[in-house]
RNA sequence: GCCGGGGUAGCUCAGUUGGUAAGAGCGCAACAUUCAUAACGUUGAGGUCGUGGGUCCGACUCCCACCCUCGGCACCA
């Protein structure tokens, strides 16, 4: 291998901070990583970022409702989700902030500097309801007979000068970018909505609120203004990896090769951000990866109806592996996917427990219960059907990964166990030949099985890190720990 | 309202350009078996492929209408 050279830069949104992380982040997070690991084990120079958004109006009234100090809760709240990342046995090589003054204020302000050079920052009013009560607008679809839903108190037509962002000025050649590949949105489906969208043209958006009005970093050399969201929020990609500075990193890392998001902040990453890269002289992620939403039990997630799923409480009742890959083989990378603890606790027990988990404890149990094998004998396959199968999986699991069907790569790898378990019963392995040629044979198909599990370790290792870690040790050792503990039911 | 994606076995989904493929996994049942986590394996039951029309020798696969569902339609992120 030498894909040394070659870098694979990977992003998963930044999250905000106005509540703790849910599970939604933790499927974007795991998907990410599978990215990340997949692209390390190539060879190739990997740098993945993640990191939090806690600039705003919602992490304000969430931090005064509750007494605390802005910044102290945002500190708070991005601990948690450096936590969470942590807790899931996220890879990720860098963890930005949008409060972090040292790279993302000078690299926000750089870039703001440029977009205004370009000549695609100017003022106009700004017109919006605004709730006192709030301190913030409040968009059509909020407001209900005029009133805020909150307080239902008479919402004010408030004017103010704001500056705004040429985006009008992009459409097009962000539709040039797209339908030649150039900037990838996937799935399909979500690259024609972007199409649509461009295609019924998009008006200029406002860049900075009045000060007293939002929290977040001044406008340089206005500091009666401070930066609106989209402004501080998108460009943690390149303020994280020393755009300031245009350092060597950056040089090297940009352009993303992977946006990882979810499909409600689609519109920003694939036509916000395109025209603000494109405005700066800076060149357009490469793919665009948007995955759905995580509902429980068909229905919406949402703190008012008390389903929220913790995803710290998931990794310590069941193990991180097991969350993991609940995410990536039960939730469809693209669509929305269902959460119930059924669910679950079936695809454990069918999958890792009966899968996996038992293929490894019954071939150890072979090796050193029913033989004397002592691994390897050899680093060669004996049966040329298992090796083939093998072969045809890993290329499957190969195509999936790389079109970010991370369902359909493990499916592959459970193919692979399958052949393994189906192998075992068709030589009745645990019984013991008669000739001493019937013997060697035997220790020929053990010494197989362990070449498959090697391999069926390897090719986990995205996905299920500790796993795979467990299962090269059991080779190394030949002893097995129980992997997944089947659930009682 | 406009635009787009879907509606295929109990569940989650595959089904290439229309013609002996109506499929997989899970769940369920039976059988077999004991090396393993009551596991693994084999076999089986289960669907008029949303509804009603149409084109065709022939449609899940094409056309029309309708029903249901999900999403997008521009500053909540």
């Amino acid at each position: 291998m030498t894909n040394k050279s070659k870098k694979f830069y990977v992003t998963t949104s930044i999250p905000y901070t106005n509540a703790p992380p849910h599970i939604g982040f933790a499927l974007e997070a795991v998907q990410a990583d599978v990215l990340a690991r997949y692209h390390r084990g190539l060879g190739e120079d990997v740098f993945f970022l993640t990191g939090t958004d806690e600039h705003g109006i919602k992490t304000l009234r969430v931090a005064r409702e509750a007494g605390r100090d802005v910044k102290d809760f945002a500190d708070e709240m991005s601990g948690k989700f450096k936590d969470i990342v942590k807790v899931l046995n996220v890879s990720n090589d860098d963890f930005i902030r949008t409060t972090d003054e040292v790279r993302h204020k000078p690299a926000v302000e750089k870039l703001w500097k440029k977009l205004e050079k370009s000549g695609d920052i100017y003022k106009k009013k700004y017109k919006g309801f605004y709730c006192p009560g709030c301190e913030a607008f409040k968009t059509d679809r909020e407001i209900i007979d005029g009133k805020c839903p909150i307080h239902l108190k008479k919402l004010e037509l408030v004017e103010e000068e704001n500056y705004f962002f040429r985006l009008s000025k992009y459409t097009k050649e962000i539709e040039k970018r797209i339908n030649s590949g150039e900037l990838e949105i996937v799935p399909e489906g979500k690259k024609n909505e972007t199409l649509s969208m461009l295609k019924q043209g998009m008006e200029d958006v406002s860049f900075s609120r009045m000060k007293d009005k939002y929290w977040g970093w001044p406008v340089p050399e206005d500091p009666s203004q401070n930066l609106y969201v989209w402004m501080d929020a998108l460009p943690n990609y390149i303020s994280a990896i020393g755009y300031e500075e245009e350092t060597d990193q950056f040089k090297k890392l940009w352009p993303a090769n992977v946006h990882c998001i979810g499909k409600d902040i689609m519109k920003f990453h694939t036509i916000f951000w395109p025209a603000m890269l494109l405005s700066a002289g800076l060149e357009l992620p490469k793919t665009i990866f948007v995955h759905g939403f995580i509902n429980v039990a068909g229905q919406k997630m949402s703190k008012s109806l008390g389903n929220v799923v913790d995803p710290f409480e998931l990794v310590k009742k069941y193990g991180v592996d097991a969350v993991r890959y609940y995410l990536l083989r039960e939730i469809l990378p693209t669509e929305d996917g269902d959460f119930t603890y059924e669910k679950f606790e079936q695809r454990y027990n069918s999958d890792l427990a009966g899968g996996i988990g038992n293929l490894v404890a019954r071939v150890l149990g072979i090796a050193t219960k029913i033989s004397n094998f002592q691994f390897p004998i050899s680093n060669k396959f004996s049966n040329f059907n298992l090796q083939k199968k093998i072969k045809e999986e890993q290329k499957k699991y190969k195509l999936a990964v790389e079109s970010f069907k991370f369902n359909e790569a493990l499916i592959a790898v459970w193919e692979i166990i399958s052949a393994c378990d189906k192998y075992i019963n068709e030589e009745k392995l645990w019984e013991t030949p008669s000739t001493s040629s019937g013997q060697a044979k035997k220790l020929e198909i053990i010494n197989d099985l362990f070449l498959a599990i090697e391999e069926i370790g390897v090719l986990l290792e995205p996905f299920l890190p500790e796993t795979a870690e467990k299962i090269k040790k059991a080779v190394d050792t030949q002893k097995a720990e129980n992997l997944f503990p089947r659930i009682a039911k």
